[in-house]
DNA sequence: CTATAGTGTTGCAATTATGCAGCATATTAA
DNA sequence: TTAATATGCTGCATAATTGCAACACTATAG
């Protein structure tokens, strides 16, 4: 009996995950041939049928699931020898690899970067900006910059500051505005996706639906639509405060203060990089 | 951050489980070089030194302890897997891996082998003659037939006959022994492997130590030298029999009587080949 | 001591896997 | 409809991996 590569096991749980070839070999970083190529030969050393080709791209037979079910614990079970064996790296080099929003790469980080890197010059900071929260379990970033009321199970973080909230829009705007009126002028909203978090709860408390005249996925880009004049707009002050175009409101938002937090897995928190970019964001911002 | 190869992480858990290069090339069935470079490779893309060189052979760092506890479980994560495909095998074709001591392959298979073979032409029975005990749970075997009075927990078993046992010699040596003292008489016995059995118990007690004049790790083993007039001889009766040259004395061994058990594993009783191959040796030894 | 058999390691040649470009087909948008 | 984009799949040239043979070293036996 011949032994299975273990390699191509990882191939064929890419492809389940994302559909198809061709995706799977983007995430992969290789030719859509390898991976159809290492698929084929998988199958024939199991003697298995394991996709189906269907309308919407390689589908599972229902046999495969169970199969697929061992490649998840197989990664999972890899993702936690990773992230232990950098736990363990006692030396202040090589990359470190920080997820972050626009938010706060903009108006916060920059400068802490700069400082870091001075002082750590060995270690190559590598900055994830996006609203997508990576998942720290499957080591997508090392370390997590980004506001949370309680850190995630398995996670442990350092509170950085607070992150304020206020309400901007430009002086022009207001002109034709009763201040007592605010809410039932135009304002800047948000997709779905952050509809769900305590701000877009607040907002579809406050703000009737009818009212908002753009949505966006980012406080950045609604910065932007605010400083155009499109609407008022809801902004961490860290961001709101900074724009030389934005005047802000005397609108309490204070429940919707948070904290912000540098998060790492556990396992990392002993691994030297790790530790010294949250203690040095920490005692910038104490 | 590049992705570790997961086939690399089998090579790295043969060498520990072997002790060296050149044990881990043999067991995989490649050159020695190809496990050096991939246990290279492997370590320059984690960073971490896994095995330090000893004088006998390659031993792990204390840190990579952890790693190999997870490469152990991705390993028996596929072979659960693995197990589970071959289950789900409904033709009666492709390879059967049976596992059997000499004892049985000589004195009772053949015949049943060969109807078996007439009547599945398309399954190649790939037989494991030895008196190693082969891990069905890692898939060395696909069915093991051998003598055992409980088969183990995950395992599932068919009784297929008796195994009864008794004392053999030949004619020539017994000329010269009373009858009454035969205990006091030379023996063939057994290493110390099997020993530890019910069989070896049996002798330890019956039989002084000094009267033993040799040991093998074999029943056949045992009756070429008791043919050979060596000394007396205890022998399934399966093999006592059937020789021409050893007649049997009276003496009740009945309390080593055992079964002989066709096992697998549970998850592969229901594959199509498993399930003939132990129905066509109940029924042909019913 | 020598001889033998084992080990890890390296350069080079042969093998194998990969990327690329192209194809047919399927889906989506205008 | 047509055009544009995406998909799976295949031949061929290139790149990467592997086996082979040789070497240095160690351990063991005679």
């Amino acid at each position: 009996m011949q032994h299975i590569n273990w390699d191509n096991l990882r191939y064929v749980l890419v492809v389940a995950n994302k559909g198809s070839i061709a995706a799977a070999a983007r995430e992969l970083n290789v030719n859509r041939s390898t991976v159809l190529r290492r698929i084929d030969t998988f199958q024939k050393n199991l003697n298995c049928r394991i996709f189906d080709r269907s309308d919407s791209g390689y589908v599972l037979t229902p046999e495969a699931e169970k199969m697929i079910d061992a490649a998840r614990e197989v990664e999972s079970t890899l993702f936690d020898m990773q992230r232990q064996i950098a736990g363990h790296e006692l030396r202040l080099e090589g990359e470190l690899r920080v997820t972050t929003t626009d938010t706060f790469m903009l108006s916060l980080l920059g400068p802490h970067l700069a400082s870091f890197q001075q002082t750590h010059p060995h270690i190559v900071v590598e900055v994830q900006m996006t609203n997508n929260i990576l998942d720290l379990n499957r080591r997508d970033a090392d370390i997590a910059i980004r506001p949370t009321r309680l850190p995630d199970a398995g996670l442990v973080g350092r509170r950085l500051c607070d992150v304020d909230f206020g309400i901007y829009a430009t002086p022009q705007l207001l002109q034709g505005i009763d201040r007592k009126q605010i809410f039932t002028a135009r304002w800047i909203g948000f997709v779905d996706g952050i509809m769900q978090t305590p701000i877009g709860v607040w907002f579809s408390r406050t703000i009737d639906i009818r009212n908002i005249c753009l949505r966006c996925d980012s406080f950045v880009a609604v910065r932007v639509a605010a400083e155009a004049g499109i609407g008022i707009a809801l902004l961490p002050r860290l961001l709101g405060d900074s724009s030389a175009q934005l005047e802000r409101l005397e609108v309490d938002t204070s429940e919707l203060s948070i904290g912000l937090w540098a998060l790492a897995h556990s396992d990392l928190v002993r691994s030297a990089r790790v530790h010294a970019f949250i203690e040095h964001l920490s005692r910038a911002l104490a």
